[in-house]
RNA sequence: UGGGGCGUCGGCAAAUGGAGAAGCCACGGGACUUUGGAUCCCGCAUGUGCAGGUUCGAGUCCUGCCGCCCCAGCCA
């Protein structure tokens, strides 16, 4: 896939772009991706950034990326780095076009001056208790301080003393002048300026005032050139005031627009950053990283690729309906990218011992199997071949169930690749359970052909006992045991929804001798089992994989109607 | 109850008043198969929140209801 492929049918987003480059409203299209360095991004900023980057591919503009970074007590220097760690893995690219809001607080704090001249603002000495006690309520209109009636020139005095430092954290604001009875409470005097005495992670100890979000947006994206400044619907409300600022600052035409999209909503899991933070700093999870997390960095370490979820992003579409999106979306996007190119492999997870009874002791034969059978370019691989195996615990049962077609007393499978065997008994340890499986095999089905047309019904893989490699393997399974997060009984948050098997940890594994030099986030697949990759704990001599996703497995489907 | 949005299949989502309401995921069948994978085929909205109206013709236009989401941070 292509980045700048998009899909056959224009959002409406892209329509719009689509009918002012039509117009000729703007020579080049500019978008921008602006996160607050306050936290890792998720997949739902991988949507965003998709759309904006995608955008901007698709009409032969650019997108930048702009760090919103205007509330110091909440950022730091680590969430830059991750951030455009994120962004970059993600397939995309900024160029030049790398900014900081912290970069243009010289220019806004000069047209804050001149809204104070303009009588556009006043600096306002109520508390933060005062000033939410005058905003009314939804259904009452709020009521003017006394300050806003105070001369341009005090409040112009004020606000330069605000900047050197005069005044203690809260003790003043500067505050649009709009309209205290509007029914959109954004309008009622919104602080545009408080006092913080912080330093700054990126403009260090310049200023102890700082420009608020409704402030400073609309004004980066002018000074920027954005023509669609791209955002989530709950920013429907404050777009009155964005306007308002462009026109009160009087900044060249065109003026950016803004445009509101619905977030993603993924089932199982939750995207807010505070519970995600929340999941961090009480040790649900292993970090921002852990591979359970909807977090790039997370996603990244469980295996997913770029391609998936750039596909998914085109899949799911972009409107302004609240939705909810199916997470086995995202799982089907990554396996087709996977299925067509992670390299096959046999592990496995739960080893059985099956002894092959007519086979040479000491004897060892090398197998050709194909790396891929999806792509013949991928070639094959030699894999050892000997008396005793490992097989999938699962892959044997004494007593089968009905459509069981796999390892049972006096049945038959294929040992892919290799041979045909027929199970002969099992021994068992002194508590009745299965320890070893015993089996025939056919030396005329060598490669695991069947020359008098014989069918079996499963084709098993297995590993050499003596050639396999040891390996800790991590199974993942979704955050959540319910698909919506708020779906609780009375009186329990979402955290009673947590799935308490969302990893189990398998230390017993036996992988390919050929996995033994695979370096961190390598992606395979192994055979019949699912996706997994390269942990970046693995170290040499201690292989660790994580699972991707699982296989789609139709057999389980069929048991779990047996019940 | 003020303001701003949104209602099309189980979940996403097309449709730009004109043919049988796309497609994808999920789900259910079948074919094929040296991965119970992949692939292929079939099925899956007599109906667009509800009720009226306009029109030769309405998911699209009008009126009225109903439901859901967002807003009362000196967060973004």
């Amino acid at each position: 896939m292509d980045l700048t492929d998009s899909p056959a049918t224009l959002d409406f987003i892209r329509e719009i772009v689509a009918s002012d480059r039509k117009s000729g409203k703007h020579a080049t299209v500019v978008t921008r991706f602006p996160p607050e360095p306050n936290g890792y991004l998720h997949i739902g900023h991988a949507k965003s950034i998709c759309l904006n980057f995608g955008i901007a591919a698709q009409f032969g503009g650019r997108c930048h990326l702009r760090y919103d970074d205007t509330n110091p007590t909440k950022e730091e220097q680590e969430y830059i780095e991750s951030i455009e760690r994120d962004v970059r893995w993600l397939g995309f690219d900024w160029g030049t076009h790398l900014y900081f809001a912290s970069d243009y607080f010289e220019r806004m704090y000069v047209w804050g001056e001149k809204l104070i001249e303009k009588g556009r603002a006043y600096v306002c000495d109520c508390s933060a208790e005062e000033v939410r006690q005058r905003r009314g309520t939804l259904t009452e209109p709020g009521r003017a301080c006394e300050h806003r009636d105070r001369p341009a020139a005090q409040s112009l005095d004020l606000f330069r003393r605000m900047r050197a430092g005069e005044f203690p954290d809260g003790a003043r604001t500067l505050r649009a002048r709009i309209d205290m009875g509007s029914g959109n409470i954004n309008m009622r005097d919104p602080v545009i300026y408080r006092i913080l005495h912080a330093p700054h992670p990126h403009a260090g100890a310049a200023w102890c005032i700082y420009p608020m979000y409704d402030y400073a947006h609309p004004l980066e994206d002018a000074i920027e050139g954005i023509t669609h400044s791209i955002c989530t619907l709950e920013f429907e409300d404050h777009r009155p005031f964005y306007d308002w600022v462009i026109d009160e600052c009087e900044l060249p035409e065109p003026h950016p627009r803004q445009i509101e999209f619905a977030r993603l909503n993924l089932t199982y899991t939750v995207m807010s950053k505070r519970k995600l933070l929340q999941l961090v700093q009480e040790g649900v999870v292993s970090g921002w990283d852990d591979p359970r997390m909807p977090t790039i960095s997370g996603l990244r370490r469980r295996g997913f690729t770029p391609e998936a979820i750039r596909d998914f992003a085109d899949r799911i579409g972009v409107a302004k309906r609240d939705s909810v999106v199916d997470v086995q979306l995202l799982e089907h996007c990554l396996r087709e990218d996977l299925n067509r190119r992670a390299p096959r492999k046999f592990a496995v997870l739960r080893p059985l011992k099956l002894v092959i009874e007519n086979y040479p002791e000491g004897q060892v034969e090398e197998f050709e199997v194909s790396n891929n059978p999806e792509d013949p370019a991928a070639g094959t691989r030699s894999v050892p071949f000997s008396r005793v195996l490992w097989i999938e615990h699962d892959d044997f049962r004494e007593t089968p169930p009905p459509k069981y077609f796999r390892l049972s007393p006096g049945n038959e499978v294929r040992l892919r690749s290799a041979y045909l065997v027929r199970c002969t008994g099992v021994v068992k340890d002194a508590a009745g359970h299965v320890v070893e499986v015993r089996a025939a095999y056919d030396p005329a089905t060598r490669g695991g052909a069947t020359p008098d047309g014989r069918k079996v019904k499963a084709t098993m893989h297995w590993l050499s006992a003596d050639h396999a490699v040891p390996a800790e393997v991590r199974l993942y399974d979704r955050l959540l045991t319910k698909p919506d997060a708020g779906d609780v009984e009375e009186g329990q948050d979402w955290k009673s929804n947590i799935n308490p098997d969302s990893l189990e940890v398998l230390d017993n594994c036996w992988v390919e001798a050929s996995l033994a030099g695979a370096a961190s986030e390598e992606r395979f697949q192994f055979e019949r089992l699912g996706y997994f990759c390269v942990d970046p704990d693995s170290a040499a001599g201690k292989l660790v994989f994580n699972r991707t996703v699982t296989l789609r497995d139709a057999w389980a489907k069929i048991e779990q109607k047996q019940g």
